[in-house]
DNA sequence: ACCTGAACACCGTTCAAGT
DNA sequence: ACCTGAACACCGTTCAAGT
């Protein structure tokens, strides 16, 4: 049998979701395969890179398409896009904050954050100083919210899941932050 | 000879800055203080409390006194020496928030923004969230920042790192958003 | 081009046994 | 109380060799 790259990365989603991103190793991705873990270095040159194109993965299949106009209503898509990617699958806040900490994907919510902050009449030089502020509010928020989540449901501990005004509060801060350097108009 | 659990952390603190956290196993730890890797299980029940540990020392190190009384400078001000605190160690951001995900410590500086934020006159419930959003700005700030300052200080690509105005300008648009939602007087 | 098989240099953790 | 020595069950990665 033989495997191209595509089949490599669905896969190990499948192990990602089944056994969470401590057991996503070379050898289990192998095993899971059916082959060797040695053949994996044909397609990935090491184990991040791998992870990257995982990563991305999750990203383009959380992507929605019909963004909103107005600087903010896209900004706060950007970032619920990006948080409903990650909460698809087990661990994958840990999984996408990791590799975008080391700066081996998971750049397209960082340009399409900087582009609406551009929009919003923001001083060119603050908008990457903005959009990183947005970006890891949401990893840090969604890593703290899937941990709890992962660990209540193991624990069983309580039923219902806590809200996610949590997370749109939180966005409101920042924006406001944000729309307080930006122009006038916020459409 | 005999080791005390914080001699074993401060080991641990010499391997962390010479090594990198990466490098930093229980193995190589045992082998730094002289002794069987089995014997750290003693002192600790396992990696993870040893980590944990060394985390809250970290942050412990970098404690300054004399808080300002301002809810706004003070939250600023616990920021600030977070940041430093972890930049003062190799891979410092990087094992402070690991451990602060996971809730074994690293918990002193939420109990600081929440007290400031309460003072603010905030809304109750606002204050956790709005405490939160602090801590994910500041630790993901740096752990960019400190990626990128260690990849260049490998790679000596340029002499000077990056002014620390950006991180104040982050803490600014999150401080002004808070702000909007606090007491009219910032004293 | 893609994979096997075997090896290298490691991990965290446990546990009987020593002092 | 604290440590040794040995083992268990793993890792990521490399590389000659096969088809």
């Amino acid at each position: 049998m033989r495997y191209r790259r595509a089949d490599v990365v669905e896969q190990a989603l499948g192990v990602l979701d089944a056994y969470g991103l401590a057991d996503l190793t070379m050898r289990r991705l192998g095993a899971e395969l059916g082959v060797q873990p040695s053949a994996l270095y044909h397609h990935f040159p090491n184990k991040q890179a791998l992870l990257a194109a995982v990563a991305d993965e999750i990203l383009a299949r959380g992507r929605r398409a019909d963004r909103p106009i107005a600087w903010d209503d896209r900004a706060a898509a950007v970032c619920a896009e990006l948080r409903d990617a990650m909460l698809a699958y087990r661990d994958g806040a840990e999984l996408v904050a990791t590799v975008h900490a080391f700066e081996l994907g998971a750049a397209a919510p960082y340009d399409e954050l900087a582009g609406a902050l551009a929009d919003a009449g923001l001083d060119p030089g603050l908008v990457p100083t903005a959009a990183r502020v947005l970006l890891h509010f949401t990893f840090g928020h969604v890593l703290d919210e899937q941990t709890n989540l992962q660990a209540g449901s193991a624990g069983a501990i309580d039923g219902a899941p806590r809200e996610g005004s949590d997370f749109a509060d939180g966005l409101t801060i920042v924006l406001d932050g944000i729309r307080l350097r930006a122009g006038a108009r916020s459409g």
